[in-house]
DNA sequence: TATTTCAGCAAACAAGTGTTTGCCAATATA
DNA sequence: TATATTGGCAAACACTTGTTTGCTGAAATA
């Protein structure tokens, strides 16, 4: 009829200015954990008791935030994948791309780097299973990637591991530093992939070779 | 004069007693932005009142833990600095060593871990500190070695950063898995640390290579 | 021995917390 | 239009939080 939004609309809306309210809070230096539900409200612009017209407790926001950054990463993923198979220099620039993602909205990263070794065990468990499908979805990519270039590596999984790990401490962990010294964590974390990548080829490849050329 | 202690004694031993009790407190699950004053005193076996007589507040407690995890620390690299003059193989047994002191008194270093990322900025900026000077570290180790072997490698600081990285994360993250698991991540890490020494090697190399390719 | 020092304590304080209740008014449904 | 639904709210509840105050009794000092 008129030109405002249904109820089940407004709902949604009002559910959103929440977990952006959260995001906000924890913008200026807090952890969810520290993070009260009336702080939560007043900076929504609703009154306490409303909260729970959206989320059963606490706990339940943190796995909605959760949910959303989850949703945020699987985005970087899809621009790392789309750019493999534009086949550009996938190191490089997925880096740029992931660390422009942590920029963009690095309040909702940090609650994930946060969580991850957070109070709530039920949030952790859901991070924890977050990062590793991711694993396994990088190291699909990784694959693919080595195939068309005809290369051979050990083990994706174990590269996408230690790929992830080091991009999302490293990169999170410097969303809140200045321009600069972002730049230059960038160009670490490149050197970092490419390392890795050299040493996964290289390792594959000393299988066919003498092994005393390079005894660890 | 007397069997007892002096009071100067007395009173760093329930100085020990507080920073032990948080320590156990935060064993069981929750981290240190979620520890109350109450809390600890009750455990320490105090009042909540003579807390004030041992730290400022709260946050110098958090910082006291952090100095006492960051002397753990110092003694992990001792440990592998000894292996390393032992000439024995130091990625296997230096992740044996380290994960060893992960489980051996693992609250301290979830402390490190989750406050790296928590709630009071003066805390993380100290363990910030408190890991680079590690990396330093770790740095010369790996250069001293690389040395010995006469390998030479791209930049020990940068695969020192990425080592150290991969090790606290992923082992700490570990530490309260079960014992078979932890195997697994030492494996994992082990390999991860392999790599990265392939890689920096072979990244020296091709670099040493072009530059006689082109000169030929 | 007399005096000072001071770790430890109970109690109170001022704010904070998450959550429940009962009600209202606007929307959706019949 | 009448009825049922439900998002939002003020107020209260039952805590818990960090911190301060004034005191006590034992150890250290003179």
């Amino acid at each position: 009829m008129t030109g405002t939004l249904t109820r089940a609309e407004q709902k949604q809306q009002t559910r959103n200015n929440i977990m952006a309210a959260a995001l906000k809070k924890m913008s200026d230096d807090k952890g969810f954990s520290s993070l009260g539900l009336r702080e939560v409200t007043k900076e929504a612009g609703i009154a306490p008791a409303s909260f729970y017209r959206h989320f059963a407790n606490m706990e339940e926001l943190g796995l909605a935030l959760v949910s959303e950054a989850e949703e945020a990463l699987q985005a970087i993923l899809q621009d790392a994948k789309a750019l493999e198979e534009k086949g550009e220099d996938i190191v490089e620039s997925s880096v740029q791309v992931c660390m422009e993602h942590f920029r963009e909205n690095g309040a909702l990263f940090r609650v994930l780097a946060r969580e991850a070794t957070g109070n709530s065990p039920l949030i952790r468990r859901a991070i924890q299973r977050c990062l590793m499908t991711l694993n396994h979805q990088l190291a699909e990519i990784i694959e693919l990637e080595m195939r068309r270039r005809h290369r051979k590596i050990t083990n994706p999984l174990y590269m996408a591991e230690a790929i992830s790990t080091l991009v999302f401490n490293l990169g999170i962990a410097s969303a809140d530093l200045p321009y600069a010294k972002q730049k230059e964590v960038e160009k670490r974390l490149a050197h970092h992939i490419r390392i890795i990548y050299w040493g996964a080829e290289a390792m594959a490849n000393s299988q066919h070779l003498s092994r005393n050329l390079m005894l660890s």
